[in-house]
DNA sequence: TGTACATCAGTGAACGCGCGTTCACTGATGTAC
DNA sequence: TGTACATCAGTGAACGCGCGTTCACTGATGTAC
């Protein structure tokens, strides 16, 4: 016999594996058609089951795609963490700029949700402040990373740069037209390739 | 008496006035409210008129769209071109950097249109061909910007990592929360202070 | 073990809404004679 | 100058659609005795 507490905790868990199962169906469909275009009855039958089942585990649409770009968010987090602070060599920028770009290459949901919020910003206080955390600690590993590149006092604006330009990285070229999706993430990285450069050479000045 | 081709072109002249009528509508409801909120019946309500009226002008919604941001993408060309190729002191790099960043800013509906068409950019082709046009003029103007600030040969590169490093700045700051506008522009030009000089500092090398 | 009841994830249908677009019509203006 | 007709920008109402969300209900599972 299961104490209390372990069904709840139970009960927990399945809720949590329920949840990530319908953020699996949304990013799924974000694949196959614009932001605008994903309604929550795609997600639904994509994640076979009834629309009215979704509000079951999210509130409304908006919370469900907070979620999904905060579970993304950590992803990549953890992977830049392990880079940074794991037993491997340690990274310079130029091996996190790649990172960067195959991560949101991959994950094209995540950046397409993220830079919906960035454009419109309309959110509830609550996922505001969830989202500038998520951002946040990846401008804390950025620092790290440019730690012995650049002056102290600098560093924030630096790694504030390096987010800035990866992120416009991406934007700009992700549709770049005639081109094959392998011919787009090499320009991409070549692009990432001329910030790490610049980066690298960047004199460490006072002001 | 007027000639027939002087009446036909001042209806023509009349055309256009309405057309640029209905274009500045469209600017200002953008400012007031998110993109895909943005609605015919807004844009004809603000511009006078009725909503099917609209449609004398303009073929589609995206027609209309896609015409107001190659209005305002000539009007950024021009500036550009007038900056670099006019008779005043040539710019350097940081010129074009504020200049371009104070158009992106004062130009909401422009730079959220064209961010807009970046993302989804499911248009039709002649709508891409136009736009891929105006991006063309832009980078070219880019190029002889950095003309002797690098190699020929990395030149292109160079500007494509200019504009995405621009549009990725006002892209991430645009919202940043809790800053009010004049903070946001000032970071976003400090931001590019860096973008210029890492540019100035940026040697120049062969393969 | 068997039975009555409670819980609650999941459902299908419906609600109300706003959207882009169409269309038959109006009425002002220009043209022909 | 006056009259009949043609043109066409502009209109209001309607169409069909897909959306997010709600809700009364179902039926499987767990609990109490």
């Amino acid at each position: 016999m299961k104490s209390k507490t372990t069904l709840t905790s139970l009960k927990e868990q399945e809720r949590e594996v329920r949840k990530n199962l319908i953020i699996d169906a949304a990013e799924h469909v974000f694949s196959t058609k614009p932001f605008d275009k994903v309604s929550m009855r795609d997600i639904a039958h994509e994640a076979g089951m009834a629309t009215s089942s979704i509000y079951t585990y999210f509130p409304d649409q908006q919370s469900l795609f907070v979620e999904a770009t905060l579970r993304d968010g950590s992803l990549l987090v953890d992977i830049l963490t392990e880079k940074i602070e794991g037993d491997g060599p340690a990274p310079d920028a130029g091996d996190i700029i790649t990172t960067f770009i195959d991560f949101l290459n991959d994950h094209d949901a995540y950046f397409r949700m993220m830079t919906h919020f960035m454009l419109h910003g309309n959110l509830t206080e609550e996922s505001t402040s969830q989202i500038n955390e998520m951002m946040r600690k990846i401008l804390d590993l950025f620092d790290t990373v440019l730690a012995n590149s650049t002056h102290e006092k600098s560093r924030r604006m630096l790694s504030h740069y390096l987010f800035a330009a990866l992120n416009g990285i991406i934007i700009t070229f992700r549709k770049y037209p005639g081109r094959k999706e392998e011919e787009v993430l090499k320009h991409m990285k070549d692009i990432g390739r001329i910030v790490a450069d610049m980066i690298s050479s960047y004199p460490d000045k006072k002001k």
